[in-house]
RNA sequence: GGCCGGAUGGCAGAGUGGUGAUGCAGAGGACUGCAAAUCCUCGUACAGCGGUUCGAUUCCGCUUCCGGCCUCCA
């Protein structure tokens, strides 16, 4: 099966080829780690876990690089950390662990390389000599400038030209710049704030550079997939395109472009001022992270997702039916011998075809009709699989069934089911009350209970 | 102003030049002591206007509306 994505270069959707099937390489923009991660995070990160867990599925789980950095020295953190009056690495380091947990809540794979920018400065100043050396970069007032006019491609990846750029006069036009339109590769550091010595004095990087050098360190100078948000074509990749193939003699940098689209809460851009600003630990302390990563997964990530209570109260239906379905019984032949191949088949399909996660979905509800309607456990079983092996492409239904279906009602187990065994000998001698007594008593506190044809019951927590 | 995306039934959301998406919600039925779950059946959906075509929701053009980027941003 081959995969498809759409390349934000070329504008189209290509077939997937790496450079080197044994080692496919790709880099995604990480966070800059000065606040908790919000929704709009989650969703990027979680569509290139996707695009992760695809690719190892492809290629194989040791054929895949996936590396994802983390900005630990950015004008934010300083701005953050003062503001809290605390150290810059005591608040780099709070801020990475609360990713890292939100993260997982939201059960995205840790990638394989995690490189932070505050150890690679070394190779952003050999970077940067290079560009200097080979005409592309100026030292002006202790600051480094890339020029941009040395650079015939640039704009190739946003599709403009520099006139375009600096149209809307919104470029910081320095007295110091050659051209408007050129970056900052380093820039002097006060004494207050966090610097390294550099031939051209105490400073730190500028935010474009930190990418291609760490790219360069841990994929070298070409690799398969750059991923990240929508917003950061322009001028973060841009430049970045800039940096490598002008460090690299014209050398190509990347072959796949790939960027999501951004995240609208109730139809209205996500914004602090706006209060409407979901961090991702808000959402966890109302719904399980499972249930955010599906409704983060229910709309294609180059479409606008708009995010709503009731996006993620279906999401949590979409859930319990396809745990449901995992929870009925089995062929033990099937299990120790079976393959899903053929089912599952229309499941990666969707996913091949450039990450299509909704069609996915309906492909996995598609398994479970099926799953409900067969009286042959074989087929159940295969079928069943099938669902939690596409659930395993898309980072969900890993879970035991129950874990889900009862929730947190789990604790008190022992308390519900004496409750219906109480109720149980009730409905064997017909008293018929007393029994939906018990069932409207724990039908108050949200446990459902289900009377199977052979008599015995089962329950779940409805939230 | 420049560049780039969207517009599908009550909601979410795929897809396609001519037949069924899928899920949620709703209606009816089966099953059940009652439920729940499940199954079956049902809904004259493709923003508007032109064009191409035997035929367009799907291709082309225009219009309207919505969103994003051009400045830190996933």
């Amino acid at each position: 099966m081959t995969l498809a994505l759409y390349n934000s270069l070329t504008r189209r959707k290509e077939r997937f080829e790496p450079l080197d099937p044994n080692r496919v390489r790709m880099y995604v923009c990480g966070p800059t780690v000065y606040d908790r991660a919000h929704i709009g995070n989650g969703r990027a990160f979680v569509v290139f876990d996707v695009l992760y867990r695809l690719l190892r599925d492809l290629y194989g789980k040791d054929h895949v690089c996936y590396v994802r950095n983390i900005t630990d020295v950015e004008d934010k953190i300083n701005a953050a950390a003062r503001a809290n009056n605390e150290p810059i690495s005591a608040l780099t380091a709070r801020t990475i662990a609360a990713f890292r947990d939100d993260m997982a809540a939201l059960g995205a794979l840790p990638p394989d390389i995690e490189p932070r920018a505050t150890e690679h400065i070394a190779q952003m100043i050999a970077m940067i000599e290079r560009l200097i050396a080979a005409g592309h970069a100026y030292e002006a007032e202790r600051h480094v400038l890339f020029a941009v006019a040395s650079d015939p491609h640039y704009g190739q990846l946003s599709r403009r030209s520099r006139d375009e750029m600096i149209a809307g006069a919104r470029v910081e036009v320095a007295p110091y710049k050659r051209d408007p339109a050129d970056f900052v590769l380093w820039k002097p550091s006060a004494p207050e704030e966090p610097g390294w010595d550099s031939p051209w004095g105490r400073g730190r990087p500028g935010w474009h550079i930190e990418c291609s050098a760490m790219s360069e360190a841990h994929l070298g100078e070409s690799f398969d997939i750059h991923g990240g948000g929508l917003d950061l074509i322009f001028p973060h990749h841009e430049n970045e395109i800039a940096q490598s193939t002008c460090a690299h003699d014209g050398r190509p940098f990347v072959r796949y472009w790939v960027h999501n689209v951004f995240l609208s809460v109730d139809s209205t851009k996500m914004s602090k001022s706006l209060g409407n600003f979901l961090t991702v630990r808000e959402l966890l302390d109302e719904a399980p992270g499972e249930a955010i990563r599906l409704a983060l997964l229910s709309a294609h990530y180059r479409d606008p997702l708009d995010w709503s209570e009731e996006r993620l109260r279906q999401a949590r239906r979409s859930l319990d039916r396809f745990y449901r379905a995992l929870t009925l019984s089995r062929d033990p032949v099937f299990e120790r011998f079976g393959e899903a191949e053929d089912a599952l088949r229309p499941v990666k399909e969707a996913l091949c075809d450039d990450l299509n996660t909704p069609l996915a979905l309906s492909r996995l509800h598609e398994l479970v009709g099926a799953i409900n309607r067969t009286s042959s456990d074989a087929v159940r079983s295969a079928l069943q699989r099938a669902l939690e092996e596409g659930g395993r492409l898309m980072g969900l239904l890993q879970q035991d069934p129950l874990a889900w279906l009862q929730g947190s009602a789990r604790d008190e187990a022992r308390r519900i089911e004496a409750q219906i065994a109480l109720r149980m000998a009730a409905r064997r001698e017909r008293r018929f009350a007393e029994a939906d007594k018990i069932r409207a008593a724990l039908a108050a506190e949200g446990v459902v209970l289900e009377d199977r044809p052979d008599g015995s019951t089962n329950w779940w927590r409805r939230e």
